[in-house]
DNA sequence: TTGTACGCGTTATCAG
DNA sequence: CTGATAACGCGTACAA
């Protein structure tokens, strides 16, 4: 029944039993399968569903490197979960074989919190922006990529370079990208000139850089948290009559797709998002071989992508 | 240990347990309560993970549900699945109690086919636009909203009524919004005028719209196929030097927050998000009490909300 | 108040 | 090749 060719059978039993099957409407239980077997063929994956392009691309990829294999995705959204430690042991009650958790640091604190006491043996692999030495991660060094846009803003001449996120991202004044991007404006002696914007809506960038075009003191470069804000920075820039790439050079982050075509293809510092995803899978399949080895760790490198945005 | 107070137990013992939990770290294993209980407390929520912001409200409003509850939530990205009949077992392996799908007729289609065959009793509610009636289902009568919203403008004189919806969401030329648009067009004696954008932003709306604008023919009323173009349609027709709600009449589907508050309030269909939840997570409760019981069905009405953007 | 045995639905093993 | 049986980890009922 279950296809295994080590095991001798009648022609007449097996087609006894598959007559069975099909007239009882037989299906096996997925709580006995996984009690029996210790596994039970899921992987958590602990992400924000609020809304990025980015979030969306990396969940596409991770759902085909697994659609290959015999597991399946159960997705936990772990949006504006404050009180984690609550909520915690109920995210825990789905029985997985073990979690990936994608960019999200609060769930992640609140794991490697109370890992001892509610989950001592559960695979665990923190993927993206943040990861917790003790635990398995595969990280991305946003503050490297950062480090390289600096430069090659600086490079290009750049000088009153302005970081954007939206409010209450808690990204706009700290993180590895407003890190990077302070350290590179202090070295360089400038000044630090920080863009909240209401979202990422080409209507809500538009507003705050109006405001800075009034007061005639618009940046000539904008770092910008990520591509969605970065593609609609650069609609916003034409519909206030400047070139995106000329007058005011753009950088984003992620490296989405919707950066490389557009109105201007849009210079990104790229996440190895199919790198990330293989290896996180990875670690966690090693994590469920042998859920005592030590942890796997492994730091990625973004990359810049240089292209019309911010072209000398 | 599990809080059960119609038991007697000494201090002692009780002690003595619940020090051994803490030294073992001891977690109950979910696969063995479920089997045991014949429950897993999880509800399996299939939707679609492309952005929309009322997908987005829709899955607040359904955690919130269910935080209040023992059961908890594992979501199926449930997109561009096309090949469902063969995935539909993968997403059936996830050990649930019972499954809601949301908005997806690809899924649902497939499961309605295969329910026989592959979870003849697994309790099953569809809720949203889609419904089969061999199944439970709490509907939402978007055909009867479009023709309150297409009585309303046709009442309020508007006559080159445009239908507008994103290239690729199979919605350009049917579904039950665009039947009823066609069906009150076709009526009043109007000829029908379809407008397919490139997506939901801004940008693509207006690219849309500038079109009708240099040939002419721009409609006097836009019915969007949802609030997002809607919202993104009245920037763009300020972006054009026209006034929504006043030179163009602006009608949207779904009642997001967003449309309440903005350049101009917009008129929406709303639908019934905390209503059809609520009710959803009954049905699905009811079926899982009693698996062979008849399925419920219940078909909710949208609510035309008349706000600025389509005044007389 | 405590200990024990059984059943949940599978799979694997082992004797026939 | 077949049939019986143990074990997975838990809850519950019942005997001690």
């Amino acid at each position: 029944l279950s296809g295994r060719d080590d095991i001798a059978i009648s022609p007449e039993t097996r087609a006894k039993v598959l007559d069975a099957v099909e007239k009882l409407g037989y299906q096996p239980n997925s709580a006995a399968v996984a009690l029996n077997k210790g596994r039970s063929g899921l992987v958590g994956f602990w992400m924000s569903l609020q809304y990025s392009r980015y979030r969306g691309q990396v969940l596409d990829v991770m759902r085909t490197l697994l659609s290959s294999t015999e597991m399946a995705l159960a997705v936990s959204d772990v949006d504006e979960e404050f009180q984690w430690d609550r909520n915690l042991s109920r995210a825990l009650r789905v029985s997985v074989d073990g979690i990936i958790a994608f960019d999200n640091s609060i769930s992640l604190d609140a794991f490697a919190r109370n890992r001892a006491r509610l989950a001592p043996n559960t695979p665990f692999v923190s993927m993206g922006a943040f990861w917790s030495e003790a635990l398995s991660y595969v990280g991305v060094d946003l503050r490297a990529g950062a480090d390289q846009a600096m430069r090659h803003l600086l490079e290009t001449r750049r000088r009153r370079i302005a970081y954007v996120a939206p409010l209450g991202s808690g990204l706009v004044d700290s993180g590895p990208r407003f890190d990077g991007y302070r350290s590179a404006m202090l070295e360089a002696g400038l000044s630090l000139d920080t863009i909240a914007t209401q979202g990422a809506e080409v209507e809500q960038i538009k507003e705050a850089l109006a405001e800075r075009l009034s007061q005639g003191r618009m940046p000539d470069a904008l770092l910008c948290m990520n591509d969605d804000i970065a593609v609609s920075a650069s609609s916003a820039l034409f519909l206030l009559g400047l070139w995106p790439g000329h007058d005011v050079a753009l950088v984003g982050f992620d490296g989405i797709k919707e950066t490389q075509h557009g109105l201007v293809p849009i210079t990104t510092v790229r996440q190895p998002i199919e790198e990330m995803c293989a290896l996180a899978f990875e670690f966690l399949k090693a994590q469920i071989e042998d859920p005592t080895a030590p942890p796997l760790q492994r730091l990625l490198s973004p990359q810049l992508i240089v292209r019309e945005s911010s072209k000398p």
